[in-house]
DNA sequence: TGTACATCAGTGAACGCGCGTTCACTGATGTAC
DNA sequence: TGTACATCAGTGAACGCGCGTTCACTGATGTAC
């Protein structure tokens, strides 16, 4: 709602040695924006631009193109979804734990940012330059799995095969409740819990 | 590729009460631009009359504006999409084999139109409009999993319960092959009869 | 201490484009008399 | 059988818009001498 500070005139420049402040806080607007219009092809750089009280062409100060801008908004977001995951399942007493706090944690945070969530999962620039950093949620999860097996807290098996089931079936339920969040959906940690039962065997602590 | 027919002069309008030919038409053409485009807002109005071979007003005969086009084609699709499971589900011998089939089959559907299957469960013009026909992809889950229930062929619940874990773990897993196909993917049949099996405990005959 | 110059961080104005949508129009076909 | 008229299925040309991107420019700050 809020366009950002009024373009009264020109912006006085950051001091020399500081020009990098404007890239993070472009890529903070970009972020926002995002994150409101769920789709990463409705981002105009120069409603970005407009939000972030600068020049259109600022804008290629820091970005080559539109593409890329949107590219370095997702791959920060990757980052943090990645460490949120990483940090609950640091913190939890066993990789059974763990497993599901890395999962509930990553759920949480696409309720927090639904449209982050679909357009890191369902952009178009994906297909247009390829998000490699992406494959990281499926090695975490592959490994928490084979942690889990390792320690008897889940059913031996293929630990890549099984992980490929959970995160299809974890990622598909996010992204499901942010597309037709009218279904009768139970809690998410309820149905992660549940899937990660019947998909991985995992053994948890009775609640 | 091909643009369709030149746009060699004016075209010769159909004969008197067969004016909703254009429509079909138009529906047809837009339905293969918005497989290979994958995004709903990518579709535009004067690019569908263009590979129709027509001026882009017309359209405006039978569709009160883009999105109204844009939702056409996707009803179409989900019917097409429905249908192909009923028909599936309805020849196969038992409600277990009968569900199975169902998913088997949407999943078909969605790999051979990946750029529809896409769009029809994350377009934009769904968050604008609404899309209230596709509540019917659950129902029917639902009742196929309750006869399979009935019948002593999966695991005693809800159906209700288990039909959302089902719908989000097959669904999710066909978007995330679209988005991600260079994931190491299984083959669809063999994943939804994992996910049938350890989700819903179905019963299916030895293969 | 002064000053010419380089550098940095940004701006202003314009380009050409495709878009959704609207207005008034056309030209063939059927129909009442 | 002829003809005025209505209807149907479409067209042509234009509208204003926001977009990505480019070009030449500005104005403050630092630096060599």
């Amino acid at each position: 709602m809020d366009p950002g500070p009024a373009p009264t005139g020109r912006r006085r420049p950051n001091v020399r040695g500081q020009g990098g402040r404007l890239r993070a806080e472009v890529v903070e607007v970009a972020t926002r924006l995002l994150d409101d219009l769920a789709d990463d092809e409705a981002l105009s750089l120069r409603a970005v631009a407009r939000a972030a009280g600068v020049a259109p062409n600022s804008v290629y100060l820091y970005f080559p193109d539109r593409d890329a801008l949107v590219l370095a908004v997702l791959q920060h977001c990757h980052e943090q979804l990645v460490r949120a995951g990483d940090e609950a399942a640091a913190a939890a007493p066993d990789p059974a734990q763990g497993l599901r706090a890395m999962l509930v944690t990553q759920g949480e945070w696409a309720a927090a940012h639904p449209g982050l969530y679909k357009v890191l999962h369902e952009s178009a620039v994906h297909r247009r330059r390829g998000m490699p950093f992406k494959h990281e949620l499926l090695r975490r999860t592959t490994e928490a799995v084979a942690r889990c097996m390792d320690a008897g807290l889940a059913s031996p098996g293929d630990p890549a095969s099984v992980a490929i089931d959970v995160r299809a079936a974890v990622n598909g339920m996010l992204a499901l409740r942010i597309n037709e969040p009218d279904l009768p959906w139970p809690p998410v940690a309820e149905q992660i819990e549940r899937f990660l039962l019947k998909l991985a065997g995992l053994v948890l602590p009775a609640a």
